[in-house]
DNA sequence: TGTCCACGTTGACACAGATCAAAGCTCCCC
DNA sequence: GGGGAGCTTTGATCTGTGTCAACGTGGACA
């Protein structure tokens, strides 16, 4: 498909860390020039997922972490008897592989929703670069704080919150992730199917599927297919915060 | 009640990690034994923590991750609107606090379910000491992992179990804990109520009651008020397997 | 240009778990 | 040792979401 050995080793020296516009978002975020220059010497490697292809399974060896340069995944974990969870939609700047450390192995699989790139960060050269690099220890153990509190919100999705207040909750933090990227806050693609976002939000298909039609029907959003405009944005919030009994 | 400030220092000279009964299972894990007597320095405040009370509430000022040392924790996240949810129980070794690194502050509460001790982990000072001892720092990222794929495991629990299927998870995961701090894996008392199991799990109270009425009703377990027993582990287990359409 | 296929929408009905209600148990405190 | 508060159990009923089914839609590809 693509000529990937030539044009990578290429790529990896004029697309580093340092000349990366994520570099706010990303790993490097807080570093200083010359700390920057030393991250060069770590992400240089990267890695073409196209869509639908697995950057990484569950059972995996753990070697290395993945910031995403361009592109759009899902993580997804599955039960023995077929039934499996999305666990998350990454999107650039966001690291992906964190679960593998503690273990070892992948816990779960990453699989790219549309043609990807991603800086591959092996895990022990991070551990060492960042025993020299205050700054890159400290912002790591943000990263991994942050999973850990995201995750905590998608907790109180499923656990508390209601259908329509699951698929506002989503459709807002996309938007505000959008947003951080430079993208419309109101205007954008779905990378994923009804049933990934009925499966992250634990609900069927038809559920999201029927949520979508009614906040259009109240002049919240409008869809076509993957295709979403947000119309009023306190209206989605609204939802959220108000609960009617 | 205590009297706290004499018992401390002498508690915290005799009680440092390199003595510590839970060195194997908390944050000194696979440390040398001259690089426990470094931890010693770190980690050498402790604090009590009576039943009821918050060891941190969400919005408070990060600047410590806490090590149980005695004792039982939950931790929850409430809503504007009055809702919350449990979004984990911790027990002795487990580390507590993660959550606030990503921002500086707390995002969640931390009570005690009975009381309790906690070793105060400095965050700068672990830092600083994670950056000298590799394998301190090794450690302190698979814990960090090992909460994200057990946040995981709670939003499979949420995202995609019916009832039964999470409180026999629920059992087995205790059980297993328990276990692991050399306790009996089928006998113990709950430290929390229906409500707080309940919230954990994403059910009402009269549904985590009723689903332990029925695992007594068929044998699975014996119930008396807090106190558990468990009769058949392969019969939990192949609760969780089995999918019935 | 037609056909296929994956994905999405909508409707009818079923059911797991929520809600409402009442009563029992236990432990604590006076 | 009596009273009460908090927790738990159980029953009756309600409801949000799942399930099943039919049909619509748009893009890929021959």
């Amino acid at each position: 498909m693509h000529a990937q050995v030539g044009h990578l080793s290429v790529a990896s020296l004029r697309e580093a860390c340092s000349q990366c516009n994520l570099r706010e978002l990303c790993l490097p975020m807080g570093l200083t020039e010359s700390e920057l220059g030393q991250l060069d010497e770590l992400v240089n490697v990267r890695k073409r997922i196209l869509r639908g292809q697995h950057l990484y399974r569950g059972g995996d060896v753990f070697e290395a972490i993945y910031a995403i340069k361009t592109g759009f995944f899902k993580t997804d974990v599955l039960l023995e008897d077929g039934r499996d969870q999305v666990t998350g939609f990454q999107m650039a700047g966001e690291i992906l592989g964190l679960d593998g450390i503690g273990s070892e192995k992948h816990t779960c699989n990453a699989i790219a929703l549309e043609d990807s790139e991603v800086c591959v960060i092996p895990f022990t050269d991070l551990e060492d670069y960042s025993r020299e690099i205050g700054a890159l220890q400290h912002h790591f153990h943000k990263v991994m704080s942050r999973e850990i509190v995201r995750d905590h919100g998608v907790m109180m999705l499923l656990g508390i919150m209601r259908a329509e207040e699951r698929l506002a909750a989503f459709l807002l933090n996309l938007s505000q992730r959008f947003t951080a990227r430079g993208y419309s806050p109101t205007e954008f693609n779905l990378r994923m199917t009804r049933n990934e976002i009925g499966s992250y939000l634990g609900l069927k298909l038809e559920t999201v599927s029927r949520a979508f039609s009614r906040f259009q029907d109240e002049g919240l959003i409008t869809v076509h297919q993957k295709h979403i405009q947000i119309l009023d944005v306190a209206g989605l919030k609204k939802l959220l915060s108000e609960r009617r009994v």
